[in-house]
DNA sequence: TAGTGGTCTAGACCACAGT
DNA sequence: CTGTGGTCTAGACCACTAA
């Protein structure tokens, strides 16, 4: 492993320094995903500076995204981020009726297992945004869903659907298992015709508690995607608010020049 | 300015547990846009601890986006993004007829002063992916367009339009003033009829040459849009790759249930 | 000049992973 | 057990901003 050493006249501080020689050597090739980097210890060793200095420069590529530290292990170069595209078409009618929902049909197209683990499932009275996005009444109770979904064991998205309690309640909806298809398949079951969904994106960095629950290093993105279920008759049946690490996905979409 | 103390018995570490009260204090509105945090020094005092951990707790925050430090000055709550929503009705043939390009259609609605400026202008070899997206040959040239847009003066994204050569050449497409309408109205003009777009949504953080041209503070990530117009003979006419301040946006989509 | 954040030192104890 | 990163202390000097 090929390190410098700080040049004292050099204008950057010597922190900068670090991370760019840490930098140069995963650009290089000399240290490739998967690899570990040299330990606090022998930065410190190499350099002669202090463990906070060394830290610092660690912490500008764990910003970045270009490493990951594992407590007891190691720090490590991050794995070439596996981007998914996600076609509008993943909430078709034909994957419902063939019972797969849209993460199951993602999983089938990509090859990697499903799961989906911190399962909640509540009634109560809904946000004001909720209750306008799903036209209720200020007393209407609504059905939450909250879930976290993984892929290969990994965290790869959190989602909270929200249904009037007066559709839901009673349904397998509020089982812990919808059944094959999902909660759309579930709405259809019910007799309600979907027509069309609208999901509205943006994009912003993660809480705290957001880059925990996905596991996200620092200085990932996430994308906020909420989509809101219509019948046909313009009733708006469900909302899902989603979140997904910003880097992993591409959204694709169609739009008519009309 | 009321702030917590540190609780010893909590399993969040102090660092942790300052940042959760700093946090607190803006989504009360104790603290709102623009107004400064309790300095290091406070917050040393407040909570008696040294202070790597109070920056340790700061830097949290600044990570989220939320706050902003200004060396010499203090750090600051970040002011309001102004959301605009972008509706994928904006590239509807209407406001061509009317003359309005999407930018200024925006601006009509929300009330801003539209600028460009950096325009630059080429024609030239296109990149592999250009060519795949437009379908070329490897030999055929594109003529590209660059221009950052401004809202009342400020920079809010920049966009590259890349067409076939063989289409956009001698056209007004290729003049500094694409006329009324923009470079979709002058599609139309030359006989070409436009059926959809396709656009493909993504978020990541800025390099520190994107960050200058959008005039970005650290931690705050973009939208990357890349749109391909089609027209009705199902032929990719133009490509448009944009980037955004990702908090300032929501974009809408409409997906059919089919 | 006083107050602010930026960087750094030289230690310390802890929790976690692997032997 | 050893080696790793996570957190913390109690100082220091510096560069920048504003009065």
């Amino acid at each position: 492993m090929q390190l410098g050493a700080i040049d004292r006249a050099d204008d950057r501080p010597p922190y900068r320094q670090i991370a760019d020689h840490l930098r140069a050597a995963i650009d290089r090739g000399d240290l490739v995903a998967g690899d570990k980097l040299p330990s606090e210890a022998e930065l410190i060793g190499n350099y002669g500076v202090a463990r906070m200095t060394v830290r610092q420069a660690v912490q500008e590529l764990r910003n970045e995204g270009r490493v990951v530290a594992e407590h007891g292990r190691g720090t490590f170069v991050r794995p070439p981020v596996q981007v998914r595209r996600l076609a509008s078409e993943r909430f078709a009618r034909r994957h419902r009726e063939a019972g797969l929902a849209a993460f199951s049909v993602e999983a089938q197209k990509t090859g990697f297992t499903p799961n989906v683990d911190q399962l909640e499932i509540a009634t109560g009275p809904a946000t004001p945004e909720i209750r306008d996005r799903l036209r209720l009444a200020e007393d209407e109770e609504v059905v939450s869903r909250s879930r976290r979904y993984l892929a290969d064991g990994q965290p790869v998205e959190t989602a909270v659907s929200y249904l009037p309690a007066s559709v839901a309640a009673g349904s397998r909806i509020v089982e812990a298992d919808t059944g094959p298809g999902g909660i759309y398949a579930r709405l259809e079951d019910m007799g309600f015709e979907l027509d069309h969904f609208t999901e509205e994106v943006s994009a912003r960095m993660p809480s705290a508690e957001e880059r925990r629950r996905l596991q996200l290093t620092d200085g990932v993105p996430v994308v906020v995607l909420v989509r809101t279920a219509y019948d046909t008759t313009g009733r708006p049946l469900e909302v899902c608010d989603t979140l997904k690490a910003a880097p992993a996905y591409v959204l694709e979409y169609e739009v008519p020049a009309r």
